[in-house]
DNA sequence: CTGAAAGCGCTTACAG
DNA sequence: CTGAAAGCGCTTACAG
């Protein structure tokens, strides 16, 4: 019981394959009778064509995949959200590819091969060059997300991680803060360059160097984090944290369980700009990572328009109560 | 300069075709030697082989295509989470499309057909008997979250929308709240069954007909409907949510320009029991749809374990502060 | 175990 | 404008 197929409409209709083919074609030379003839045979059957045989003529699939580690984040959403919209619009298709890790991007990509994805857009980075020797094999264009090898078929397009936690230490530092601290996630590419970003701002502005916890890139992490930062006797009066969901549950310890007002006592800055930070419990200052102009740059990279294999975006500072007032000098 | 074929790697292995796809056929019969032989040719070449060729043959392309409306509901993202890594786990590739609106589904769904997808989950609702008919003609298995409408080829998995409407009227009498209230989404099938539940709910109960505003979805709409419906001189001492993020926002306005008390001057439930729901600053009560036993529910369906067309599915109530103290007696 | 051949359902020159 | 035929890259009986 397979759908029929262009021959099964031919037959009905009188016709040849060829000339179905062609009624299904955009601009194909057909006559009106014809034409008609053969639509009324397809509508009767119920006759969809595949569009398998012209992916393997052509070994163009117009899919592109994306790659996403854990959908908690509604960052992840916000960005997924608009690069599907986009890719969608330009007459593609997406597949979204779930990975419990990003050292499963290689088997991940060789499944996606099969497939002949036209690229492949990953919101994991690649953490090792032996990841990025078999993702180049594939041929297949691959774009990462805040992260850094490159290679002749892997480029990346990141928010500027750096340069922001530079800004964070120095908002802090103009608005009076000298005791800064810092809630870092597990080990990652963009992880790593908030907090180096944000410690070189500290010590350029003659800041001590801030206190730092460890915590994660969820809420129940801020929370602990916050706990464990402002558990000693030296509480810093500063507070950057490595993503927005951080934020929040350190704002939501530090005043629950901790008694301290934010911004008064505690300035605090997050990272991403998600639909909570606007919300009316926090009013968090955030970094927006600027998602049309990450998507931008993908795009870019993968129309080949553009020659560089890696792009820094330079993230917006949406600046809301939690950072306290007023607003520095711009 | 196409991707090497097993014709290739025949070729360069000096075996024939069939000797190469027999290689990547796990329990094809190869000699080792042959074998050997076959991977260093395939591997010196990069050679992946095509899934393309066999969906033509066997017609199924191991591809379940999710249809969503928007991702800015945290609930979404749950969903999709957990559905896209058990279509996954079971071997599947996931197609996420979004769709402007429901009266899109059947453009969206013969798009698909093009694919040959194995079938396809939507989180839009059918809403006219003219896309349900059009989109039974594909033949492809279609599975509707929280929707009505349903065919030989569509079937529906939904929450108890009603009874949860109900439940939360009961909850609330039983708080000794008098004056309920309602925020409504847009029009919609979820929305329309968890009002009437607890319109039926308040009925049953002896309560006078809640007060109703229409918000919407979001955040946004939660503070702009209880600024309304708390706008007149009778303001409600219990209140409903369609959803969570309109609860957030809901008890945010409350809050913060109404100076009113959650829960002691009103009780709010939501929907949908978001991670948001559970954070510091709401602790809103609200309804677990299950996504487990929704997913279990498609599962079924598309597995053919079950011949229902339709599956309910209760939601569990999650009891936090915003609904009052003690929980009712159960 | 191995190879030649047909077939999946289209597209694309090529004739007519 | 229309049809016969080759070809995309595999899988699958069928022989050997």
């Amino acid at each position: 019981m397979r759908p029929p197929s262009s021959t099964d409409v031919a037959r009905l209709a009188g016709v040849s394959q060829s000339a179905v083919s062609r009624t299904f074609t955009p601009g194909a030379s057909v006559s009106p009778e014809t034409k008609t003839r053969i639509l009324a045979a397809a509508e009767e059957l119920g006759y969809t064509p595949t569009a398998l045989p012209r992916i393997m003529q052509t070994g163009r699939s117009s899919i592109v995949a994306i790659v996403v580690g854990g959908l908690y984040n509604p960052y992840f959403m916000m960005a997924l959200d608009a690069f599907s919209t986009s890719f969608q619009a330009a007459g593609n298709h997406v597949m979204i590819v779930r990975a419990e890790s990003d050292s499963a991007l290689d088997d991940i990509v060789g499944d996606l091969a099969r497939y002949r994805v036209d690229a492949v857009v990953s919101a994991l980075s690649i953490r090792s060059q032996a990841v990025a020797d078999t993702l180049t094999n594939f041929k297949i264009p691959v774009v990462t997300l805040n992260s850094g090898i490159t290679s002749e078929t892997i480029s990346t397009v990141s928010s500027d991680n750096h340069g922001a936690g530079e800004l964070a230490a120095r908002l802090f530092t103009e608005r009076g803060r000298r005791r800064l601290g810092y809630l870092a996630g597990h080990d990652s590419r963009p992880q790593t360059d908030r907090e180096a970003g944000f410690f070189a701002g500290a010590e350029a502005l003659g800041q001590p160097a801030p206190l730092r916890a460890v915590a994660g890139f969820d809420y129940a992490d801020g929370r602990a984090g916050a706990l464990a930062l402002f558990g000693g006797p030296d509480r810093p009066d500063a507070l950057f944290c490595v993503n927005d969901l951080v934020a929040c549950g350190a704002i939501d310890a530090l005043r629950d369980e901790l008694g301290l007002r934010v911004p008064e006592d505690v300035c605090v800055i997050g990272y991403d700009d998600i639909a909570m930070a606007s919300w009316g419990a926090y009013r968090l200052t955030s970094f927006n990572q600027d998602i049309p102009a990450l998507l931008r740059g993908v795009e870019a990279i993968l129309a080949g328009t553009v020659s560089e294999r890696a792009i820094l975006v330079p993230p917006r500072l949406i600046e809301r109560a939690t950072a306290g007032w007023p607003p520095p000098p711009s």
